[in-house]
DNA sequence: GGATCCGTTGTAGCT
DNA sequence: AAGCTACAACGGATC
């Protein structure tokens, strides 16, 4: 008998999903077990590397997949809490007398790519019956290994880059579309019952009670699909006019919790959501009519997101400060522990930048241009502090933390990255009429709803309350030094200073 | 081969 | 109040 082992790792979806596909329409495969590993971490509620909010993203996503499985194609999702090898181990125990396959998910992630590496090693070489099968990628377009070993390559580093790779690898740009799969039971053999007894194996139900309760987004590939079609198939205006988002609010009317923009990251970053099919679907809607095109469109968004993927796997040391082609070496200030725990804990004394951050703890989102405004106020901006603390934080809390994209993304906002922004275009943390951050009301009634403390402040004061006069403060319950805190850096003067630090640095680079 | 252009996303001050 | 201008000025691609 032969048993398709399907490990979920990045792609906790059954749409679109190469590797389950393959063995659920395999006439060679008789018996299918999924499989998902829980690192033990996860009992902690909150761990070094993974937020609260985080984990119970995940765990959720995982909770779906189960479901998902059993409802629509009978099978039973096998959940295990410890070390991949000695997971896999045990489950070989139950499966000696079989032929075994294991289809497991390419990654750029060093994390991922070691552990792989290291069950290639000491796994399949002791373990004769047991072979693996790698299939085309599901966590992006590209097939990223490819084209990053195929000869000629080159680091791409703009938008004009990425359009030219598209056109090479698939014609047309404007008619692109991709094919997806679906798990299809009338293709292949039915497939026989199969489950596993290893001491490393949990219910679902043990877990839950254990991490925190989600605050807004709702892991899973139920609801990626749901928030597909709500946010981007039935929104064929905003698809087909996307552009730059001006306003740095994240409220909307009805919802204080959510984004004006899609929302999908989340579900795109656990794989719930296919990379493919969100593109299938705005092609399908900007066949009807006019449409904005790359770098401003949703298409474009993706082709950034695919570019940082090629760029994590072919450039040394992605993630670090040095040895990093994609780094300039900036001599960052030392490292200020007071500083950066106010800025993660939001209490900078700048709303703005605190109003985000506490979001960022409480629900593990924030919106995309406030990620812009608080690493720029934390790296060249205001506090002078190396880019990799901040990407620390965000890797940790957000619930869309991806490792390409959130260290791609910090390289480009701190201004050391051939492909970011001039480093001397420096966000104002206090944005006025004037800012490239528009300010609307409802960004005051975002400071509000995260700032409690500034509920009763008025608008014209919201972004910088320390200039309030004092009756103003004492009538809106809030004294600037005593119930919110006095802003813990002149931002003009360090604006000034730091600009003056960065240039004096590229210098000596040169 | 030097000049010019371009890169998804700026700010402050003056009129 | 919106619009213009100065600021500050990287580095690779292109002409």
């Amino acid at each position: 008998m032969v048993v398709a082992v399907v490990w979920f790792r990045n792609s906790l979806r059954i749409h679109d999903n190469p590797v389950l596909s393959w063995a659920y329409e395999s006439e060679n495969v008789d018996s299918i077990l999924p499989i998902y590993i829980f690192d033990e971490e996860i009992q902690q509620k909150s761990t070094l590397t993974m937020g609260e909010q985080r984990l119970r993203f995940q765990f959720d996503c995982v909770d779906n997949l189960h479901q998902n499985l059993k409802d629509k194609l009978d099978l039973d999702l096998h959940v295990f809490l410890g070390d991949s090898i000695d997971v896999l181990e045990s489950i070989k125990q139950q499966l000696q007398s079989f032929e075994v396959i294991l289809l497991n998910e390419y990654s750029t992630n060093p994390r991922d790519r070691k552990q792989s590496e290291s069950i290639e090693k000491n796994f399949f070489s002791t373990n004769q019956n047991w072979s693996a099968k790698s299939l085309p990628a599901s966590q992006t377009i590209l097939d990223i290994e490819a084209i990053v070993n195929s000869s000629g390559f080159k680091s791409p580093k703009s938008m004009k880059d990425m359009v030219r790779l598209f056109k090479t690898e698939f014609g047309d740009f404007d008619n692109i579309v991709f094919a997806t799969s679906e798990p299809n039971p009338s293709v292949g053999k039915p497939k026989q019952a199969l489950s596993v007894n290893s001491e490393y194996q949990i219910s679902l139900d043990k877990i839950r009670p254990l991490l925190s309760k989600p605050t807004y987004f709702i892991g899973g590939e139920s609801e990626a699909i749901a928030r597909l079609e709500n946010k981007v198939i039935s929104q064929q205006d905003y698809v087909n006019s996307f552009n730059k988002p001006k306003s740095i609010s994240t409220n909307t009317k009805d919802n204080p919790m959510e984004p004006t923009t899609t929302g999908l990251s989340p579900y795109i970053s656990t794989g719930c959501l296919s990379i493919r099919r969100l593109w299938n679907s705005c092609s399908k809607i900007q066949q009807s009519g006019e449409h904005t095109v790359p770098p401003v469109s949703l298409h474009g968004q993706i082709l950034f997101r695919e570019m940082f993927y090629l760029l994590s796997r072919s450039v040394e040391n992605w993630d670090q400060d040095s040895g990093n082609s994609q780094c300039k070496e900036i001599e960052w200030g030392e490292l200020n522990q007071v500083q950066l725990e106010a800025w993660e804990l939001g209490q900078t004394g700048f709303p703005l930048i605190d109003a985000m951050m506490r979001q960022l703890d409480a629900t593990g989102w924030m919106h995309h241009l406030g990620r812009h405004a608080v690493s720029c106020f934390l790296t060249r901006g205001q506090l002078w502090q190396n880019w990799t603390h901040g990407r620390d934080i965000f890797e940790r809390k957000l619930i869309d933390s991806d490792w390409a994209l959130n260290n791609g993304n910090w390289l480009w906002l701190a201004g050391v990255a051939p492909f970011s922004m001039p480093y001397y275009r420096i966000y104002n943390p206090c944005p006025d009429s004037k800012s490239s951050l528009n300010v609307e009301t409802k960004d005051a009634e975002f400071i509000r709803h995260w700032i409690p403390e500034l509920a009763e402040f008025p608008s014209k004061y919201i972004f910088e309350p320390h200039l309030a006069p004092l009756h103003i403060q004492e009538s809106a319950g809030c004294l600037i030094g005593k119930d919110y805190p006095s802003p813990i850096i002149d931002r003009k003067e360090a604006r000034k200073r730091n600009l003056q630090s960065f240039k004096l640095s590229l210098e000596k680079l040169r």
